[in-house]
DNA sequence: TCCAATCGTTACCGAATCGTTACAATTTTA
DNA sequence: TAAAATTGTAACGATTCGGTAACGATTGGA
């Protein structure tokens, strides 16, 4: 479960914010004082993220965001309606993101998903079935042996195993591989589904007047 | 299953709504007392959406407008007829729809469907007796088992599921399922319901002049 | 009760979709 | 510069899907 400290003092919004991330599922720890979340940081609790109000009692969100940093914890700001300087500031010293007071609560999860993902260690590989991907030198293995695939093929195996189980549209396949434009409306996706399929052996499925799917029963394991 | 606080203090209006929202697959809590209204918010309690009266006692449809935004919960005002400057007013203050009373209900269920699926992320499954719906994967299984639809057979499951309990017109149908064109007036629908009956067994009734209607009688879960 | 309207279902054929092969244009590599 | 690889497009066949007609059953209103 990740952890996330707030840090505001107005007591309405603390208690919002812990309530609602609680029932959300992360583990919350609301915090009123600057200086208290700064002795905190500084006697080694360790948190996945940290909401910091900038008008603080104690220590300000500056001073909080760089012992933030130096912990290896990201930050976003929960700023003022008016305080656009703030932001920049804010922005420029480090934090992940800032976020308007008053807001919406979805977009702030969404915000918190993004950052949070955003700090994870990129996976060394992704398993799928025979197939194994590795990102970082974009190579792909199929039982261990190495597997010639060209640029296209690559993308595609990714955006398809980053998705698995998930109906992606033509339109979205698309636009994440050719980026921006590319009006050539044609079948051209299909054409290189089924290079992919043949060469990867994967269970790529057509989703009839969508596009594709790739279908992992899954009882695989990532590394 | 998504949850709804109606803020109405005609009685009549109150009931009515609760009870038709309730039917058609939402958790819903009537409150009368705008004061009353505000204290839930404040005290944390989550909705999907909020469906606020415009005048009442306690507290107006204003200030609850700010409350529910604070807490990220979107707004529908229910205005009364002629009441143009609330209308106007409330948009610009961040409600997300408005919807002038007396309402037809579709139209209501309509806009809500559109509020929501424009806060939340889409529902992973949606339970239907013994079907089940995953619109992320574009697949449905019964029992358990996978169940293979057409993709013209699914739209009408899910546009049914969205509208369970609700009489949808033919009308309705063709203009949600055939974007715009499609002229041909005929038996299609009754055609694909027929189908789409046989294979998922769902109880569809036809409403006769009307169009058709999947009947299901609350004691589900979704997940 | 009766009759016309409406509905459920089957059958059928044209149209659309998909998998695949082939090929030219372009880019990359030697 | 020449050869190889890659990529977008065209085309063909197989399969599926969808719209319409038709017929019997059911319904609902007078």
């Amino acid at each position: 479960m990740r952890t996330i400290l707030v840090v505001e003092d107005d007591e309405a919004i603390n208690r919002l914010l812990c309530m609602n991330l609680s029932v959300t599922g992360y583990a919350v720890t609301g915090e009123y004082d600057g200086a208290e979340a700064m002795a905190r940081i500084e006697r080694g609790e360790r948190y996945d993220l940290g909401l910091l109000d900038i008008m603080l009692p104690g220590a300000d969100g500056f001073e909080l965001l760089a012992a933030f940093k130096s912990a290896g914890i990201p930050v976003i700001f929960l700023t003022a309606k008016n305080a656009v300087e703030d932001r920049v500031k804010g922005l420029r010293d480090g934090a992940e993101d800032y976020i308007v007071k008053p807001f919406a609560l979805p977009e702030l999860l969404a915000r918190i998903d993004k950052v949070l993902s955003r700090h994870l260690p990129p996976p060394e590989s992704i398993r799928l079935c025979d197939i194994e991907i590795f990102p970082g030198s974009r190579t792909v293995t199929k039982n261990g042996q190495p597997l010639e695939l060209t640029p296209t093929q690559y993308d595609l195996l990714l955006l398809l195993s980053k998705n698995r189980n998930v109906a992606l549209s033509r339109e979205r396949i698309l636009s994440e591989i050719w980026n921006s434009d590319f009006i050539g409306e044609s079948r051209t996706i299909d054409n290189h589904i089924s290079q992919l399929r043949r060469r990867t052996g994967l269970p790529i499925v057509a989703v009839s007047r969508v596009g594709y799917r790739l279908e992992i029963d899954n009882e695989q394991e990532e590394e």
